[in-house]
DNA sequence: ACAAAAGTGTTAGTGATACACCCATGA
DNA sequence: TCATGGGTGTATCACTAACACTTTTGT
C-alpha cells in the first residue's frame, strides 16, 4: 500500500540550489513551407553576436515569466513578422558548449505554413529573412543544421498519419501538387493512379468546379481540404494514413 | 541567391544577456514497467523541499557541463539505482511557476524496462522507491501527473510501430502475455487468433521448446524476441506494425 | 499536329476481420 | 472429470500494387 501525501511547496529556496540557477534557455522555430515543388525553411540573418551575420533559425531567449509556447510565438513574430502560426514542440537541444555565452538549452518548435499567406519581414534582431531551399542549406549558426534535420525527420513521419500536407499547400490545389509535396518530403516517387485513388477515397478533399489557369497543357482540377469533415471522421475513430 | 557566412562565435558575452542566465533546468524520468498484467511507473518519495515526502518522478537538476541525456542517466542512477536504461527524450515542460524556487524547465525522458531486471533502491534524495500502478496514481509533486499522461500517450502511439512491447516483458514470454501488454496499454481488447497470426507472421519472435511452469491449466509455449532479425528486416525497409 | 500533363479501370495478391471448436494440464 | 486458459483454420472483405492508354489544353 502506497500513501500519497502531497503538500503545497514552501517558497523558501535553499541556498545550495543557487548554483543551478545560472542557465538560460531559448526557443528556435523551424518553419517549413512548400513552393515551386520544393520544401523550404524560413531563416533569418542574425543581427547580433554570436554568429552575427550568419543565417539561423528564428529563435531567441525566453523571458523569465513566459511560457515556452508563448515565447516561441512571440520570438517568431518579433523576428519574422509571422503571426497566428500553429507551433508544435519538437525537441530540446542542450549540449554543453552549444552557445558561447554560457549554458543555453533550446526548445525547438516547428510548423508548416502556406508561403503565400505571409510576407516575412526582418524585424528585431534580424538583418534579413528568407525562405531557403532545404536541399541547398549552407552552414547555419549554432546547432541549427542539426535542429532542421530533426524537424525534417519529424515531418517525414508526421505526414504519414496526419493530413499536415494540406497546411503547406494553398487552399486550392491540384492532386499533382499534393503528390509532389509528398514526394519531395519523402524523397520518393509515388504512383499517380494509386495515390489519387487513396486520397480521394478518404472523402477529405472536395473537388471544385475550377481548374488551373495559365498552363500550356490540359489544366488540372482544383480541390480543397475539408477540415470540418476531417475533424468529424477523426472523432469517429478514422485514421488518416498515406503510405510511402 | 543566398550567401552563407558563418564564422566561429566570439566568446565575449554582452552584458545585456546577463538577465537571461538565471534559470535552471532539470530532467525527469518516466520509467514504465509491466507486471501482474498492469502497467507501472517508477516513482520516488522525495527527500527534500519542495514537495518533501511527496511521490514524484525520479528527476533532478542538470549540472552546468552535463549533456541532457547524460544527466537523465545519472539522475536515474543516483535516485533509483537503475543503470543501463535506454532513455528517450519525451517533451519539455516549462510553465512559469511550475517550480517554487525560480524558473525551472524540465526535460522529460521516458523508458521501458523489464521489472525483473532491476531492484530499485532509494539512494540520494530519495526516501523510498517503488513501482506504482498507473491506474491508481495519486497526486504527485510538481506537474508530474501531467508528464506521466504525456508519456503514456507517447507509449500508446509508439507500441504501434516499434516493437517496444518486448522491452517490457521478460526475455521469455507467452503470446498471451504480449497480448495483455498491448491490451493494457491501449485499454482495449484484441482478438486472440488474429493477434497471434499477425505477430507470428512477422517472424520476429522465436518459439522455444519450453513452456510455462506452475499454472493450473495447459501451459503456454514460451517465445523470445529475435532482435537481430528485427534489425536486419528494418534495414531492408520492413515496418513493424500492430493495429488496435 | 504536337507536346505535356491530366485523368481513369482492372486484375492479382496481400492483409484484416470475424468466427467456434478441440487440447493439455492441474486440481 | 472438470475448470481453465492454450491453441488453431477458413471464408470474406478491403486495401495495395502494378500496369497503359485516352483526354484536354496551349502552342
Amino acid at each position: 500500500m502506497v500513501f500519497y501525501l502531497c503538500q503545497k511547496p514552501f517558497v523558501e529556496p535553499e541556498s545550495h540550489f543557487d548554483s543551478y540557477f545560472k542557465s538560460a534557455f531559448t526557443v528556435d522555430n523551424v518553419i517549413f513551407g512548400f513552393d515551386e515543388g520544393a520544401l523550404k525553411v524560413l531563416l533569418i540573418r542574425r543581427n547580433e553576436a554570436p554568429f552575427e551575420d550568419c543565417w539561423a533559425l528564428p529563435g531567441h531567449f525566453v523571458r523569465q515569466n513566459e511560457d515556452l509556447d508563448e515565447a516561441a510565438r512571440r520570438v517568431l513574430w518579433e523576428m519574422t513578422g509571422l503571426e497566428n502560426v500553429y507551433l508544435e514542440q519538437l525537441f530540446t537541444f542542450g549540449a554543453p558548449g552549444r552557445h558561447a555565452y554560457g549554458r543555453v538549452i533550446t526548445v525547438a518548435y516547428y510548423s508548416l505554413v502556406k508561403i503565400a499567406d505571409f510576407t516575412p519581414q526582418a524585424l528585431t534582431l534580424t538583418r534579413e529573412v528568407a525562405w531557403h531551399d532545404l536541399t541547398t542549406l549552407g552552414e547555419l549558426a549554432f546547432d541549427h543544421n542539426e535542429i532542421i534535420v530533426t524537424a525534417r525527420d519529424q515531418l517525414q513521419r508526421s505526414i504519414r498519419n496526419r493530413p499536415v500536407g494540406f497546411e503547406l499547400l494553398p487552399p486550392e490545389f491540384t492532386l499533382t501538387q499534393l503528390q509532389h509535396l509528398y514526394e519531395s518530403i519523402w524523397e520518393t516517387k509515388l504512383e499517380k493512379r494509386n495515390f489519387r485513388k487513396k486520397i480521394l477515397s478518404m472523402d477529405l478533399i472536395l473537388p471544385l468546379n475550377r481548374t488551373q489557369k495559365g498552363v500550356s497543357h490540359r489544366p488540372a482540377r482544383l480541390y480543397r481540404f475539408d477540415e470540418t469533415r476531417y475533424r468529424k471522421l477523426t472523432r469517429e475513430g478514422f485514421n488518416f494514413e498515406v503510405k510511402g
